[in-house]
DNA sequence: CTGTATCCTTATAGATACTG
DNA sequence: CAGTATCTATAAGGATACAG
């Protein structure tokens, strides 16, 4: 694990899978299951029903989700395949860095915009 | 930890980190200690003047990496700061996963393309 | 309810040439 | 060598309306 991160080696397939907005977090919010679009939806927050089949599309062409449809009429559900559960704990990862770090983040951005005003005055 | 991950909550905040081509990559590559810039693009691979100067500058705007000038020529190097390295854990974790998962991922994708191909026939 | 079709805005990234 | 300036292409994301 020396040159294994770099530009052109395999660990750019799995930033890629999190270089957007809504991968993480949808894999995320399947965690504990299958969920129909609409409650789908409902626990990502503001994500348009366009952005949200491209989402899962994306995911269902990468193996991480698989999408079952019961029945002729509206009536499907999204849900994780093991390979798409086996990327939970890095996800969880990052989510516990945010937890602990966001405020330092935060911090650092405030500081540049502190200094941009403070030059002013 | 429960909502924590959802779309308007603290992790997109590290997400939001991830959601790029070279964010994470820079990270890693400077894992071992400083780097001047010319040597931060040899190890990159293909990345131009600009896009590096943008990464890095958007890495300095969040506190990840800070930029030292040391002269007045052009000598200036690139190191992580504390917070950027203590996201190196969770980056190592995506590259592990893709280490014992980049297989399958592949595999996923070149099934659906066998499937349209298979189609055809 | 699920998904598609438009239209639009913005950010990313790449190529290239140029300045200090 | 470090960085900026253009220009271009593409994809992501969002808003909205519509179809099955």
């Amino acid at each position: 694990m020396n040159d294994v991160f770099l530009a052109d080696c395999r660990a750019r397939l799995a930033f890629d899978l999190m270089a957007n907005t809504w991968n993480p977090v949808v894999l995320w919010a399947l965690r504990d299951g299958a969920l129909r679009p609409a409650e789908l939806r409902r626990r990502l927050g503001g994500i348009s029903t366009k952005v949200l089949t491209e989402t899962v599309r994306r995911l269902e062409f990468n193996g991480l989700v698989s999408r079952r449809d019961c029945g002729r009429t509206a009536k499907v559900e999204y849900s994780l395949t093991d390979l798409g559960t086996s990327l939970l704990g890095p996800i969880e990862a990052f989510g516990e860095w945010a937890f602990r770090h966001g405020d330092e983040v935060m911090a650092a951005q405030d500081r540049v915009v502190g200094l941009v005003s403070g030059n002013e005055g």
